[in-house]
RNA sequence: GCUGCUAUAGUGUAGACCGGCCAAUCAUGCGAGCCUCUCACGCUCGCGACAGGGGUUCGAAUCCCCUUAGCAGCACCA
């Protein structure tokens, strides 16, 4: 047994070791607080916290809310919630609105490294420069203009799109996309939620400046970002700071499941979703409202890796990764779909005694009292079924006059039901039922379960021979359930 | 178009840097069976891949080239 144990913790996946990683890492997450966390987000997030945990260090929660045109005021809110739900170990947060006056100095000093200027040019007319690899008029301006015009851009003397702050790199490089790019910009409208300013910093320059200024280490982010590590290395030269180590992994293609912030919040509006956490979304809460654990979902992400190809989610895999810690946990429970209303003629009355959980006999069991009507799934009610064993309780006889069945005691002997290769399946005692609506991702079960599930708000349980689902509300009209998996 | 990255079973992943121990790992999926008063769990067996083509080499999944395919970026978004 230990050696089972042994082996298992062999197999365990371990992340590809990071460059000077041995001496503790400082990592980051940094969404953009548009909405609430979605599995895309978990990836970035799981994959940092599992280095972050491997080498030891620090994990930083950055908010990346330097586009007020992008920030959602509520989703501050959301993503802290998503990150706790996660059990991230962030060990600090920050807000890049509160650090304006860190990024406006840090221009500052870069305009007098000479590493800066600031381009009046109007946008269309620096574009064609840029493309003709050529230089804007204002790239040659003195350090004491260009400092003087940074003043005047905070000041306000500059109206949106009048000005722009561009760090010098190098115009002949082969890919334009690198060849002077933006680092401040003017923004009039909206007003940020947070904080009042005029003056934005773009990302590739606030997430140089912090970065640096927090420490990171390692940066582990998707790929999309390769063209702004290229960009935001020019920065660190113009500092002469240290770069931190980048790995960039592939695009994750994730069916099934609405993932744009803009879809989403535009289907919420028109009634379309319940809201963020509607099970056809594929925000956090969303899984979290099915039943997937936020271990399983970090363990999947783990599994996936850093790998830089383009990769499609499972979600078989992601079910199995969840199924490994429900099921050990999940208490069972009968719940009966389309449920047809049975007397069962000739039965003796007794208790059935149905285990909460098969493998753990210790968590007791559950009592339904056979009264004489049971009901039972309408599907098992079939013309070639001419026994059922109605589980933890005894056979039952189905006897067809034409097109109605009806029900006779068929003993106790589990054996017969073995013989007479009848199905052993879920029943209910007819005066011991709650309604309950089963919500599956495409659909919805109407059924009955047993009482008792209605102590199981907000947990995962199995409901045998249909799969996990998790108790999402108890009501007077009875219980809501979420299909998890099977 | 330009710049760059990548290509292992249905899916994910290991092996690739330092060619032979790879007739290719593990997980998941699927199939069969066992176990079982759940169609779950567990166990056993099986299925299934080095994109294609050249080259280097005694030897290539691993190195080089080409082709094909995919992806990312080329924003005063992050």
């Amino acid at each position: 047994m230990f050696a089972a144990l042994h082996e298992k913790h062999e197999h365990k996946k371990v992340l590809p070791d990071l460059e000077g990683a041995e001496h503790g890492v400082v990592m980051r997450f940094a969404p953009n607080p548009s909405g609430p966390l979605h599995i895309g987000h978990a990836r970035a997030a799981a994959l940092n916290d599992a280095y972050v945990k491997q080498y030891g260090g620090r994990y930083i929660l950055r908010i990346e809310d330097t586009d007020p045109k992008r920030v959602d005021p509520d989703a501050y809110e959301m993503v802290k919630e998503d990150i706790e739900w996660l059990r991230l170990g962030i060990t600090e947060t920050v807000t890049q609105s509160d650090r304006l006056p860190l990024y406006y100095d840090l221009c500052k000093q870069l305009i007098e490294r000479g590493g800066a200027y600031i381009c009046t040019c109007e946008n269309e007319h620096f574009k064609a420069l840029k493309d003709a690899k050529k230089a804007c008029p204002c790239r040659d301006q003195p350090v004491e203009t260009a400092l003087s015009l940074w003043e005047k851009m905070l000041d306000g003397g500059f109206a949106e799109g009048e000005a722009s702050v561009r760090v010098k790199t190098d115009l002949l490089h082969p890919d334009p996309a690198m060849r002077d790019f933006p680092i401040f910009r003017i923004l009039d409208a909206p007003p940020h939620p947070k904080v009042e300013a005029r003056i934005y910093p773009l990302m590739n320059f606030s997430v140089v400046a912090d970065d640096h200024l927090l420490g990171v280490t390692h940066v582990i982010r998707g790929k999309d970002h390769i063209a702004n590590t290229r960009r935001q290395r020019y920065i660190y030269d113009h500092f002469g700071w240290k770069v931190p180590v980048y790995r960039h992994y592939g695009r994750m293609g994730i069916e099934g499941v609405v993932l744009s912030t803009s879809q989403m919040r535009l289907g919420i509006n028109e009634g379309k979703y319940t809201g963020w956490d509607d099970i056809r979304l594929g925000t956090l809460r969303a899984l979290a409202r099915r039943g997937i654990s936020p271990d399983a979902v970090k363990n999947a992400m783990v599994a996936i890796g850093i790998g830089d190809v383009d990769i499609s989610f499972s979600w078989d895999n992601l079910y199995a990764e969840n199924k490994k810690l429900v099921d050990p946990v999940a208490n069972r429970y009968f719940f009966v779909p389309e449920p047809v209303t049975a007397v069962v003629e000739g039965a003796p009355r007794r208790m059935a005694h149905a285990m909460l959980h098969p493998g753990d006999p210790s968590k007791g069991n559950r009592e339904l009292p056979f009264e004489g009507t049971v009901v039972l799934p309408k599907s098992e009610i079939v013309p070639d079924a001419a026994m059922v064993r109605l589980k933890d309780l005894f056979n039952v006889k189905i006897a067809w006059a034409g097109s109605s069945p009806s029900f006779s005691y068929g003993g106790d002997s589990l054996a017969d039901a073995r013989t007479a290769k009848a199905h052993i399946i879920q029943w209910l005692p007819a005066r011991q039922t709650l309604p309950c609506t089963l919500l599956t991702m495409d659909g919805k079960m109407q059924g009955v379960c047993e009482p008792a599930v209605a102590k199981e708000q907000g947990k995962v349980v199995q409901f045998e021979r249909i799969g996990f689902v998790r108790i999402d509300t108890v009501s007077e009209s009875g219980v809501l359930a979420y299909f998890t998996h099977t």
